[in-house]
DNA sequence: TCTGGGGTCCTAGGACCC
DNA sequence: TCTGGGGTCCTAGGACCC
């Protein structure tokens, strides 16, 4: 007989604030709130900040009074230490079950079916006290037999404090209560499009949801619908993923920090998102086949406005900062127009091969080999020594970018500190 | 003044082939 | 001029996630 699954899904509370709180203990209590990048919305809220009615994505300026009035602590996006604070979570749950899949940088999926435990309960608050002892950070977690269900019991866990943090569905035996708590847009698979079809059609709670005809959802809501109502009803139709899949593409893309009019200035940003791009692509192992630039402007902006965005077919699969440069300058030069205020550009990789199988072709540069082997020697010392210990000129000395992000409240790099070393220009 | 960044999957429709 | 089945590949657009 086949076993049922048990899955967790272990889900940091507030992540980002809570990150901030770590170390700075003076902050307990008090209300935080983090900014997107640029400073412009809110992207993450303390409990005490969320009861003052602050919400996810309000501009920072329309909540500037209410934060002053109340006391909040602000922050800039600082994704160094998130990232890092992250891969420590997921290192301890790494301890509790030989299978986790990294969902996001603040969640994971645990497959806990094999895991003896006379007390399953206890094994989760286990992982919920180690991970508060060695870290500091509080987490939720949900176990159910599907990953549906399993983000539905870490909700309802996370929002209803008798559950201290927990809930195992298995400890119950009729689950309908717990799904008629959950409004059908608060189910893991249904947005804002699906919600509204969903109630009109008298369909309001996942327990609605779980009950519906099947073949109106698959009709409606393609087979990822079904899928998401198969979870509902304890059916596993989303597996673990073990190993993440490479990246099918990568993008690199910024907001600027003051608009940008002339064509140096944009190439600028364009060379520091081929060169974050392409690193990200080379860490994987791949090679690209095609890149796309975009640009635009201000959409929320009352002057004239633009889009547009070029895409070039590379004449062999390319992973080098320096070989792509000149084919980003060229599809930049196709879509930049004068006249308008640019605020965001982005470089976009795409169609991978895997670099182990790449064809040496006739129709390489002869130097090719060479300049191979010095993006490495670059990605390495880049590794070790933090991020654009050398970099390419081509994106602009570093301390006058204009394009660069405002970052006006971001805390110290607590877990990562590189600001002593010396810089090196390549 | 001020509105994030980085991804995935699915489907329909067109082009093209036999 | 009108009319077929069946297959593949590609792209754009729409939905979703954090």
């Amino acid at each position: 007989m086949k076993k049922t699954n048990k899955i967790a899904l272990v889900d940091c509370n507030n992540f980002y604030a809570s990150c901030e709180r770590v170390f700075n203990p003076k902050l307990n209590g008090r209300p935080i709130v983090v900014l997107s990048n640029n400073d412009g919305v809110i992207i993450a809220r303390s409990d005490e900040a969320k009861q003052l009615g602050i919400k996810m994505g309000d501009p920072y300026f329309k909540v500037e009074k209410l934060i002053k009035q109340n006391n909040v602590a602000v922050f800039s996006s600082n994704y160094t230490l998130y990232g890092d604070l992250s891969a420590r979570v997921m290192s301890v749950l790494e301890k509790f079950s030989p299978e986790v899949e990294i969902y996001s940088i603040d969640e994971a999926f645990l497959n806990l079916t094999g895991i003896e435990s006379s007390n399953q309960t206890e094994y989760l608050r286990n992982i919920r006290a180690t991970i508060k002892k060695w870290l500091g950070l509080p987490v939720s977690i949900g176990l159910a037999p599907t990953k549906t269900l399993a983000k539905l019991a870490n909700r309802i866990a996370k929002k209803n404090k008798e559950f201290d943090g927990v809930l195992n569905l298995f400890d119950y035996s009729n689950w309908d209560k717990f799904l008629e708590m959950v409004e059908v847009e608060d189910v893991w698979g249904v947005g804002r499009q699906y919600a509204a079809l969903l109630h009109r059609n008298n369909i309001h709670t996942a327990l609605d949801l779980a009950r519906a005809n099947q073949k109106w959802i698959k009709k409606r809501m393609t087979v990822v619908g079904l899928r998401t109502v198969l979870e509902l009803n304890g059916i596993s139709a989303i597996d673990l993923e073990h190993q993440p899949p490479a990246k099918k593409s990568i993008v690199s893309s910024r907001s600027f920090g003051e608009y940008l009019t002339k064509f140096d200035d944009v190439m600028e940003a364009v060379a520091f998102f081929v060169a974050r791009a392409s690193e990200k692509m080379r860490a994987q192992s791949s090679a690209c086949r095609i890149m796309q630039v975009f640009i635009r402007t201000n959409p929320f902006k009352n002057s004239p406005q633009y889009y547009n965005a070029a895409e070039v077919h590379l004449p062999y699969p390319m992973n080098g900062t320096n070989e792509l440069l000149p084919y980003a300058k060229q599809a930049l030069q196709k879509i930049f127009r004068m006249g308008y205020y640019y605020q965001k550009v982005g470089v976009l990789l795409m169609d991978f091969v895997q670099t182990n199988t790449m064809m040496v072709s006739l129709f390489d540069p002869p130097n090719r080999i060479n300049q191979i082997k010095a993006t490495e020697i670059m990605d390495q010392i880049n590794k070790k020594y933090g991020r654009e210990a050398i970099y390419f000129a081509a994106a602009g000395m570093k301390e006058r970018r204009r394009w660069q992000m405002k970052r006006q409240l971001l805390s110290q790099h607590f877990t990562t500190n590189w600001k002593d070393l010396p810089e090196v220009k390549a």
